[in-house]
DNA sequence: TTCCTTGCAAATCGTTTGCATAATG
DNA sequence: CATTATGCAAACGATTTGCAAGGAA
């Protein structure tokens, strides 16, 4: 159970710890292709599962069928955009007395929340007006 | 794209309207097969995809890799257990607030709002005190 | 030397889809 | 009659896993 260093792991979570779009497993994977290009995909899978059981980095499901991985465990909610699928970090201070206020009102323990947000991104809203300007 | 009537889809809806806990398609199809022995697994997909896309019932990611169907549409929030993998409802007043909140905080457009808690259910924190006591 | 980790490929599993047939409007 | 829905089985795609070989403690 105890975790050996492994570089492959290594670089991963180096990865992961650049971006900010909280790539899926298979974003990861080509991307770490680059500077190690033996890796294989189930190495990433392994690691990304390895190191969110750790708590090391959050898996994220925000209703698209994939995993996506966020090197911010901090507690802060996410926006998934309903066209082109990306997904952004939204802040909110109101999260901890969520928490606080369902704890008083769910007689289980209560360890942690989920919050995602979904609509149409700025970027999205934007093409969509300019498409309309020029048709 | 118009809906026709279809008894198979009668059932399955009329089957998650008597239902609280979130079940699976896969739940779906066990019981209602037992009203229509024939239908099949297929239908029961294609017919709670449409009836999550008509709104009629809420397609639900709570991160167990499993789709959950809720007849209950209005705005609420979950809650899953970490130990039985059970689903329920959270009330929460706090919800609406939230959405104005993230909205004022963000510049695209927000349509809707997940939200799922995550701990040890009240059965489940029963059992365990049960079981230290008779340990 | 012991145990964790890797690469590879095959297996798993929830979900979707193609097709010929049946039911609805 | 036109269109939507069904059952069945095959296809799909993301993720997991078994195994023999490689690397860390």
């Amino acid at each position: 159970m105890a975790m050996k260093y492994s570089r492959q792991r290594q670089v991963i979570h180096n990865f992961l710890m650049t971006r900010k779009d909280h790539p899926t497993a298979d974003v990861v994977y080509q991307n770490v292709r680059q500077e190690d290009p033996h890796i294989s995909l189930g190495t990433v899978y392994r690691n990304l599962t390895l190191l969110a059981d750790k708590g090391e980095i959050l898996r994220l499901h925000v209703g698209d069928g994939v995993d996506h991985f966020d090197a911010d465990t901090s507690r802060h909610c996410h926006f998934v955009c309903s066209r082109c699928g990306c997904v952004t970090d939204l802040p909110l201070d109101c999260l901890e007395d969520m928490l606080l206020q369902a704890r008083q009102h769910f007689d289980g323990e209560i360890t942690s929340l989920d919050t995602c947000f979904h609509g149409i991104c700025a970027d999205c809203l934007n093409a969509a007006a300019k498409q309309a300007a020029h048709g």
